[in-house]
DNA sequence: TTTTGGCATTCTAAGAGGTAGAGTGCTAAT
DNA sequence: ATTAGCACTCTACCTCTTAGAATGCCAAAA
């Protein structure tokens, strides 16, 4: 898997600055400019040999005979890698930060303005998304009559995270009242997952004794009212647009906007990558896996945690030039600014 | 304004086979082929005849001088004043609709799925705004201490339009009730509007009397409670992907984008242009006014209204070479759909 | 053994003609 | 009023050529 020990420190170095000249240019990079630039004073002839030595690694390729390297997706992974760690957010990101999330209280608002601003600062597209899943503590649940055959059904996290749908049900309003006083009783700190899971068992337990609660419930929990799957998720995705610059092919422009217009796929993707325990940034090259329209694209992201729990998760997604190490230090800085900011309570 | 009386028939029926040959083509329009397909038989020199007066008109342009005539953004809206008013719409359009609105029963999901069946129908940009705004009339509130110093804020409305908040505020759950009674109590069918105006009124007139329940009532307005606002309205845009067909300048394409994105000019525009007391399709060619960056595009759309009140509007957005017809039936078709559906409880 | 200068080779991007074809406008004939 | 005819214009496309960038390899230098 990985290009193993013929990488030495004189091609690393050759290979980290051709990534970069290309990252910076969008050119193949030849040898002559690499000459030049070099700190130690290398021939282009002796670059050209490392050069060939990195493309049989399969680390770079060429567009034609006659044309300078380009790192193929093996070759941004090493980089990546070897990147140094820790860097110092700049100061004009981490005040573009603050401003945006300044007084932001719940999940919902956090992700939304996080997309913008992680779309802002990578000039690339800002996704995130909250999980309004399985594991989130349930802090209330509403039910109200809206009109003939309508029941409005609100659900509220712990976190903060809302989540109102529109049932159609016959009960009256004394019944609702009854199932919510039922639920936030017997049910308020619990996981989504768990609560539903209680309630279905004794909904079935007590299915053939005739009971006005629990047939109230049934029917709310059969409409979906306490949904804690898909569709509580909610997604955010901004900067589409920024794609544009990137991507020249036509065709795959727009099945790759079209993608992105599609919440689920963004959800599964960030879902297949992002869910992790691990409090540290991900860098997956080539998304090919999980979405071919988004074949050579980059994710850069991470989940967001807090106390323990993962919240949802932010990411940006750009094509594989792109400044990694800038956007992996703003992805880090939100994704630590996250715990912060939900559970700090003042101004 | 309009073109005059320099049109008469045999004028008016050769614009339409051009703007009718250039959207289905893309490419100028000569005098041969119009002759061919003439249902009269009309020779090339006589059309090319009546071209140069059209173009005299300022109706067609050729983008240089041995190609074939452009319809310019008059001829559009020439062509489009001149189509049938009525026409049925296709089955399989309307089995589309009909299945995407199944069952729906709320404002906001009307309006989530009109976007995108619009954006399928017509290939190009779905558009749906639902106005939470001052014309609402209100349902109910519900206020909820969420943890410390947050509360959140339920704003439901008649028509089922759900708006939640989360707010910073230090009160206890006991003083959110009896905040939530009164207005529920006082204001029930009022609309936002006015029910902001009378809360404000009466804060304002008991403000040196200590109360407990005006000072709660005051501090939940300031922090936007009961916003019935700009935040308040619901923005569904989808099938931005369409775009990238029709528009080939790629610096235009990502501004385009780019303003689609931002939900609050999306709101002007639709405002700016659908709210209206009549019920009909309109459709707007050149949207320079309102967006510098939708020059050359055209919005097909309508009011949502639901027993004479205006509830929201739908449109479609695509560039002047679009199926208008097609369209205007499609957004004529939902806009009357919409009250019926809102209405309408059972299955 | 490693590095480098030199050189033949390859390939593209860009420019310079050159041509076919589509379309026009105008005029004279119907 | 309509149309056939014709000179004229302009683009899209083809081919040909060339300059330049980069390569790989070999033999000399370090």
């Amino acid at each position: 898997m990985q290009p193993g020990p013929q990488i030495g420190e004189r091609e690393r170095e050759i290979l980290t600055a051709i990534v970069e000249t290309f990252i910076a240019t969008g050119e193949p990079v030849g040898s002559r400019i690499l000459a030049r630039s070099n700190r130690e004073g290398l021939s282009s002839a002796s670059i050209r040999n490392v050069m060939a030595d990195l493309s049989d690694s399969g680390l770079l390729e060429q567009p034609h005979t006659s044309a300078g390297r380009i790192p193929t997706t093996e070759a941004y992974r090493y980089y990546v890698e070897q990147l140094s760690g820790r860097t110092q957010i700049s100061p004009s990101d981490e005040s573009m930060i603050q401003d945006s999330l300044n007084g932001v209280s719940d999940v919902q608002e956090f992700m939304e303005r996080t997309s913008h601003v992680l779309s802002l600062i990578s000039k690339n597209v800002g996704v995130a998304v909250a999980v309004g899943g399985t594991k989130n503590a349930l802090d209330h649940v509403y039910f109200s009559r809206l009109g003939d055959q309508k029941v409005l059904a609100v659900v509220v996290t712990k976190s903060g995270l809302v989540r109102d749908r529109v049932l159609r049900l016959d009960l009256p309003q004394h019944e609702l009242d009854a199932a919510a006083r039922f639920i936030n009783e017997n049910f308020r700190g619990w996981t989504m997952e768990s609560m539903r899971a209680e309630l279905a068992r004794r909904i079935e337990g007590e299915r053939n004794e005739y009971d006005r609660l629990m047939t109230s419930l049934e029917q709310l929990y059969r409409q979906g009212a306490l949904a804690a799957d898909g569709a509580t998720q909610v997604v955010f995705v901004e900067g589409a647009a920024n794609l544009v610059a990137g991507e020249t092919d036509r065709k795959r422009l727009q099945e790759l906007l079209q993608t992105l217009e599609e919440k689920q796929k963004i959800v599964d993707l960030l879902g297949a990558y992002l869910h992790t325990k691990q409090e540290a940034v991900r860098v997956v090259i080539g998304l090919d896996d999980a979405q071919p329209s988004m074949r050579n694209l980059v994710l850069i992201g991470a989940p967001a945690r807090s106390g323990g729990d993962v919240m949802g998760s932010l990411a940006v997604i750009g094509p594989t030039r792109m400044d990694y190490q800038h956007t992996i230090t703003a992805v880090s800085y939100i994704a630590r600014l996250f715990d912060k900011v939900l559970n700090d309570s003042g101004e």
